[in-house]
DNA sequence: CGATACGTTGACGGAAATCAACCCCGGTGG
DNA sequence: CCACCGGGGTTGATTTCCGTCAACGTATCG
């Protein structure tokens, strides 16, 4: 099955961290998919399944989470299109945290076979999803001394800051401005804080002229006071091609 | 070069999460290694390093770490003999955080060359080790959910109980007890709070009979009483052997 | 033996949680 | 058509967990 769409969102997401020869890239247009569409805040992987595939964000936004005994929720990750949020399940059987729309999305699910098989005939290709997991894990990393060193001003400017590169990366910025559709829970719950601290930060950064909200977009009105105001240094997102080693 | 060391903790560590046949335990066994003592506190790879090799922890423990402007540090990681704490960097040329003794500890350098040519000749340890970098990840999520939605008391035991676990995988507890040199700053660094903080709920967790110190040793003293403190599923560390997808 | 690192205790302050209203807006059904 | 509803956002009052500061204890070591 192939996609409509065009640049293949997995492909552009590849090459903004890797490159990618043209047979590499013929055989990712060829993987088989399956589409579905899925509406809004529905868990698309429950914790605890054993999938036996993966799924691809076309478009729309996702986010993986746990949730506390007392009933918080914990969200780890927010995903974007060309993103592939539980690749990790390809050798990880039990999921270990759930995946859920945030917004409306297109997804396509790939099964493992078909993955396997991928990186039977395409060796390189395996390097360059296993370099996409550790990216993943980087960005864990970082959200790890995000909620456990950064006060709420900072924290909010940093996840802005990440957002923001990951859209750019693959095209999905405008005129400094994106997609916003997270709502201030979603954040509260991204960032371990509460929905009353997360709407009083957001005033915060919105008086100091950092940013700018128009409906769905958000506006980055001083990217240098935005990165200084999150101590945000790119480095972890290990976007350049060609980064990675000979 | 080979190890004095019996079992090869490298294999002892993967033969937790997965089953090794001969040829790949010989293989591993092969495996040229640069043997090196570290001090403790010593950095071992800094933040903007570009490595050529990994390493592997022979004894001692080591972690990961940032720091903020601000000259906090955030702990992300611990690592106990067996682990490869910058295996990431196989596929990420620049490291985005640093890695550091914590103890003494023996050091095995393990060239990116040899390891790629290591996964031609067994592909399907290559498949091993990026399972081991995706459970890397897995605690991260874990970490993140840790530092950003439990309080003190739960998020100490929850560190607790991992350490435990893990030790025991490797046959490092000996009657419920394991060697733990961390100290309480850097707890504190580890979980977000202030080594003060870490005291006093280090004081209550001993009030409440679920740990005990005997000098370096950490007795678990109530398992389930540890667990249900720090609403602790053991999932997450994907320990079972035989675990992976088929 | 003092130096230094780690652990402990008390007093105080502050960042963020909680609780509780209230507003705004789009959807929907009587 | 308008009333009602519910989700998201906003605001103020109050509480609490945890940080900071500062002092002191204790053990190890050169």
């Amino acid at each position: 099955m192939n996609l409509a769409y065009e640049p293949h969102p997995l492909i552009r997401r590849l090459e903004s961290i890797t490159d990618l020869s043209q047979s590499e890239k013929d055989a990712l247009l060829h993987l088989p998919l399956m589409l579905r569409e899925f509406a809004a805040d529905q868990v698309i992987v429950r914790e605890g399944d054993h999938p036996s595939e993966s799924c691809l964000v076309i478009s729309g936004m996702a986010f993986r989470f746990k949730m506390t005994e007392d009933g918080k929720r914990q969200i780890m990750s927010f995903h974007i299109a060309g993103e592939i949020p539980d690749l990790q399940s390809l050798h990880l059987r039990t999921m270990d945290h759930g995946l859920s729309t945030l917004t409306p999305c297109k997804l396509a699910f790939i099964s493992h076979r078909s993955l396997r098989s991928l990186f039977q005939q395409h060796p390189r290709l395996s390097e360059v999803f296993w370099r996409e997991t550790l990216i993943d894990a980087a960005i864990f990393r970082e959200w790890v001394v995000n909620v456990g060193r950064r006060p709420a001003p900072a924290r909010m400017a940093h996840l802005l800051c990440e957002l923001f590169l990951r859209h750019k990366a693959v095209g999905l910025v405008t005129d400094h401005a994106f997609e916003f559709p997270i709502t201030q829970s979603e954040m509260a719950d991204a960032l371990g804080l509460s929905n009353v601290h997360v709407n009083r930060t957001l005033q915060e950064l919105r008086a100091r002229g950092l940013i700018g909200e128009q409906g769905h977009l958000l506006k980055i009105l001083d990217w240098e006071g935005l990165k200084q105001a999150g101590e945000f240094d790119p480095t972890y997102l290990h976007q350049e091609p060609g980064d990675e080693a000979a």
